[in-house]
DNA sequence: ACAATGCAAGAGCAATGCTCTCGTTTGTTG
DNA sequence: CAACAAACGAGAGCATTGCTCTTGCATTGT
């Protein structure tokens, strides 16, 4: 955060985070696609061109509330294994950071389907979004990968018959966490895969219910997600 | 398919189907939230309130692409699955099931999104979607439970300690196959269980890979899903 | 042959994203 | 302190959207 000089400077920081702000409680209302400058305009009482002194473009405009939202299921996911008190019962913590995973998810539905549902066509993603979505999953290997390193493990799932070293394939991802973080996982490529899979279940299972997949399938969707998240754990080796 | 009567009829058929292919059309140049009806009308060389004579709103076109998508990528997955030759071999028959679901989809990003992405807003899927949503997620259920029924099996994932006996969870899910197959799955509830969570891991990888979010961590997509989808075979126990 | 119906066209409404041009306010520089 | 440049808010305007309504014309079944 820079430090705002000048009053114009201070004025233009206020207003920018009001915008951003009536903008997410749009966003509430609506849905992305329906997101609308003017309406924004109109709750911050300006007029429509005068937002775009701030924010170049509704893309813009969405870009910002993308980082936010990331930002925002980033930390809750981080508080949520931070909370728990015995740093060693890995499974307890996995278990809170994806219960903390879906309990924003489905608190900010509109927030959820703007970073994982469609993105909006003609829109790419710029690269200061993908810091702040990677924190999730970060902090999941870091779990995962802790466990393993201390030991605290019972089996993991082991690759089926006919299975290939995966080691190509998860290549990126490997290098990846080596470059942000200080974790270690060398030898582990099967674990990495994995991890992958865990994570797109995880988000698989939360855009399912809340895109309305589940519908007709499952009712209780918080002792599914459970179920499926300790299964998950399972499969990972977590004690 | 009801025969056309009368030459009114006839023409009527006829032009919905254009209007369809058109929106069709239009739907792979641009996006699900971009689909303007005017610009369909346009390509069938037609005024846009025409166009109101044979669907009454944006939505109801949408809601017939969303149908022709769900029946288009069902039948892909089932030819795929009715061309494996030995119908013994249901782990050929998942990975090709799979593969298929995959191909179509990156072959038909936007209709993938169109159906599988966020739902656009305030829009409610009206009950005509539901069984062609189906279709894939029933063929799986048919070889898995096939191969468990004909014991073309190995030992499937078994429930991590801590795991609650998940019938009442599954029990909707296992209604759902009783009343619109004849497939009989009593008493396998974490099997039902198992599938459930493999069907959310391929549409959340592809989703992933299709939205942009394995950018960065996997190069080789079709490898990876390849992988995974062999790792889910596993774990239901797939010889 | 005729009345009823189906249909396409056009005008029109409210709303959108975005651009451009105005004065006005603000900050910096000579 | 004065002058200039940059930032700013307001308003008008453009092209576009989904949708409604009315008006005629063509087709249909009797």
């Amino acid at each position: 955060m820079t430090v705002a000089r000048t009053a114009r400077d201070r004025a233009r920081q206020e207003i920018t985070a009001e915008i951003l702000a009536a903008g997410r409680a749009q966003l509430h209302r609506t849905g992305p696609s329906e997101l609308s400058l003017r309406a924004v305009a109109r709750d911050v009482g300006m007029v429509s061109s005068a937002v775009y002194r701030y924010f170049a473009s509704r893309d813009e405009l969405l870009t910002a509330l993308i980082i936010a939202a990331y930002d925002e299921l980033g930390a809750a996911a981080e508080a949520a294994d931070e909370a728990v008190e015995d740093r060693t019962d890995h499974l307890a913590r996995w278990q809170a950071t994806c219960r903390a995973t879906r309990e924003w998810s489905v608190a900010h539905p509109h927030d959820y389907a703007l970073i994982y549902g469609s993105p909006v066509p003609g829109y790419a993603a710029p690269q200061d979004t993908v810091m702040p979505a990677t924190r999730v999953i970060v902090r999941l290997v870091e779990i995962i990968v802790g466990a393993h390193a201390s030991g605290h493990t019972s089996g993991a799932a082991a690759p089926p018959a006919g299975a290939v070293d995966p080691s190509p394939v998860v290549a990126d991802a490997m290098a990846f966490i080596a470059e942000h973080s200080d974790i270690s996982l060398e030898a582990l490529p099967e674990l990495v895969m994995r991890t992958l899979m865990a994570w797109s279940t995880i988000f698989g299972t939360l855009s399912f219910e809340l895109f309305g997949h589940l519908k007709g399938s499952v009712s209780d969707y918080e002792s599914y997600f459970e179920q499926t998240t300790l299964r998950l754990a399972g499969d990972l080796g977590l004690a």
